[in-house]
DNA sequence: TTAATAATTGATTACACATTCATAAATAAT
DNA sequence: ATTATTTATGAATGTGTAATCAATTATTAA
């Protein structure tokens, strides 16, 4: 009973992370919300609740994204070494082409959430977290099969790849130069496949 | 002729340059930079034209104190790789202690400079690639002197080095604990030393 | 002393923006 | 049809803040 919402959900997500993305938290408006979906202050405020409200759920919707194209780069490829490799490939293509995705969310966020918003910057630290462990999770099948090298915890080579891909996002922002990024990992890469003599 | 000035130019920068670290350049607002330095609005605005303006000149000023510390690494060691480990060590320590140093107001207004700033985003890429380039002079040295592996471009490796260092002003802002930070840098380390079969 | 110049003061202005709310419109149960 | 319930509308509100400016105070040259 009731009036039916005019809009679908996970359109205005999908909407507003691209304008996240690309203006960050602080420096989109609702009125950029509101030109972006059609909808009026009024109707984002009753489905979301504030504007932190609707980061945290684009939030969400973002990184369940990201943890599904990993997921699928592990479908796809033969070994779980091939599959990071992939992800990691991909990710770099998107800085180096600068397209919308050559941006992380949560890294943005890293930096740009207000202090005071603790709540939020407590969130974007567990996604990343969540994503860190689907690496880890990789990163154990590959030793498992000696696809790299096993001498090694796996919690801290996840974090070693966290790492770079948070320098990546940084170049992202600079707009780094493709050779660069490339160069960068396979230099990384390098190290988990123990070619230190190539 | 006229009246003097009742600030050290370099006492306003010093106190401005801590509360960017701490805020970013958007949060920052003057009514902070007054409370610190004792000045008024108009007195800021007359020396400093407007608070991108001032911004400006603290980038300037923060990237001398930078330079200067890796000068200083450079006389106070014996090799230059040792000068170069010195230096990110200090870096990841500061990142490790959650000093104010911690941050790097380069990496984050490469974030959170507002796009339409162009000259500040641009001033900003420029001063990155001045530390990059001192860097890249201590590599060449280091390769000269037989230090590290010869047969890389140092320039690669010196943007290789850059990314990590990008890479842990993210994990400073996300309070990483200390021996992610150690341990990442170890491995990088590893790679410039060729030392893969450790 | 006086005039010319420069710096300081801080209230004021102008604007951007998150959020609200009264009113209107749609939907479903009775 | 009527009523109850939910959603949509968009003008209005309140707040925070960058920047301004007329009045004041200090400094120096003549």
């Amino acid at each position: 009973m009731g009036r039916q919402p005019a809009f679908k959900r996970n359109d205005v997500l999908d909407k507003a992370s691209k304008i996240f993305l690309h203006n960050g938290f602080q420096r989109t408006t609702i009125k950029d919300i509101t030109k972006a979906t059609g909808l009026q202050p009024g109707s984002i405020y009753s489905a979301f609740e504030s504007k932190s409200g609707l980061y945290t759920e684009v939030i969400e919707y973002y990184t369940k994204r990201q943890i599904n194209l990993l997921d699928a780069c592990a479908e796809n490829n033969d070994t779980s070494l091939a599959a990071l490799k992939t992800f990691f490939k991909m990710a770099s293509d998107n800085i180096a082409q600068q397209t919308p995705d050559a941006h992380c969310l949560l890294v943005y966020g890293a930096f740009e959430i207000p202090k005071k918003e603790k709540e939020l910057r407590y969130y974007v630290q567990l996604k990343l977290q969540e994503i860190e462990s689907r690496i880890y999770v990789l990163l154990v099948k590959a030793q498992e099969n000696d696809e790299i090298v096993c001498s090694e915890d796996p919690i801290q080579l996840a974090r070693f790849l966290m790492t770079l891909m948070f320098g990546h996002r940084v170049l992202a922002q600079l707009h780094a130069s493709p050779d660069t990024i490339d160069n960068t990992i396979d230099r990384v890469f390098q190290v988990l496949e123990f070619k230190g003599d190539k």
